[in-house]
DNA sequence: CTATGCACTAGTACAAGAGC
DNA sequence: GCTCTTGTACTAGTGCATAG
């Protein structure tokens, strides 16, 4: 795997992040921009070009964009797919380079009363591969919800979730060093329960779908998440209750049913196991910071 | 890495009741 | 009457040890 070597300090200066869900047939217009763009896929495949060379983005996978290219959609999306994009800009020239050629280890020389310039650092960011959906989500959405009500009170704060975001993805490229197959296979599992969040958890029926006996798929996720899959799958469903619980005012009936619960009464146990109040509590919690 | 067997835990559905 | 919480019993899934 390649990676993109930037020269730090300054850290990369966030312009803007975004979501959208693109429909079958959307294809990205031709352009040469001025800035870096990082496409992240949570679902469905985005074919994207840079000077010529195509890459199909799956879900669970991502591309540094880089500036001064041409930049052009070879393909239309062939299925929804959901992607979010993150607009930066970094002065300095970088550097493109394969993840093993990268010294971690380096250590980098001490400040001193002396200097009147930092050490030379780097940081490394992925240029096209997987990525860890879970911690990458969060983030995302963090910076999401900040955006909409951005004020000069939380603008450090957006900074600290943008270097938050680098240093997420840099640590995606330590592990994609290691060449984990186990990894790998944690993330598809990963990738497939949340495409299928609002249907029942069925272990077998996933095993099928991925092609990984059951108990294997279950180790992987649990060695790097630390959750059985039907955990990781609940705990997907809370994080989508606790947003419709903030963003909403539906019940607590549609909001499981939204959700994937069937039975109103075992979600609210779920939520209250998970999260540590009842539904409704966190409703009313989330309202006095609104 | 993958498969199997078994004990145990957690998931699930249904019912009842509390609070507003 | 509606929303939400809690009790209970049955079932399916999970964890663990072991082996190939």
């Amino acid at each position: 795997m390649d990676c993109v070597q930037l020269r730090i300090p300054p850290l990369p200066q966030l312009l803007t992040v975004g979501h959208s869900r693109w429909t079958v047939g959307m294809q990205h217009f031709e352009r040469i921009f001025q800035v870096y763009d990082l496409l992240m896929v949570f679902d469905g495949t985005l074919h994207m070009s840079e000077n010529g060379i195509p890459y199909s983005i799956n879900a669970g996978e991502l591309l540094l964009l880089e500036p001064g290219l041409s930049h052009v959609g070879h393909l239309p999306c062939t299925e929804t797919t959901d992607i979010y994009w993150v607009h930066f800009k970094h002065d300095a020239p970088c550097q493109k380079m394969p993840v093993k050629q990268v010294a971690w280890s380096t250590r980098i020389r001490e400040g001193t009363d002396y200097d009147l310039t930092p050490a030379e650092q780097f940081l490394y960011l992925p240029k096209y591969g997987s990525f860890e959906i879970e911690t990458l989500k969060k983030v995302l959405d963090d910076m999401l919800r900040l955006r909409q009500t951005l004020t000069m009170e939380y603008a450090v704060d957006m900074q600290v979730l943008f270097g938050r975001l680098l240093t997420v993805l840099q640590s995606g490229l330590r592990m994609e060093r290691k060449g984990s197959r186990s990894y790998l296979v944690a993330n598809k599992v990963m990738t497939y329960l949340r495409a299928h969040l609002a249907n029942p958890f069925h272990a077998g029926r996933m095993a099928e779908e991925l092609h990984f006996d059951e108990d294997y798929s279950a180790r992987c996720l649990r060695k790097h998440t630390g959750m059985s899959p039907m955990k990781y799958h609940h705990m997907l469903r809370m994080e989508e209750a606790k947003q419709l619980l903030i963003y909403s005012d539906r019940s607590l009936r549609e909001i499981a049913d939204i959700i994937g619960y069937t039975d109103y009464n075992y979600f609210t146990r779920i939520f209250k196991r998970t999260i540590g109040v009842t539904p409704s509590m966190f409703r009313q919690a989330s309202a006095q910071y609104m």
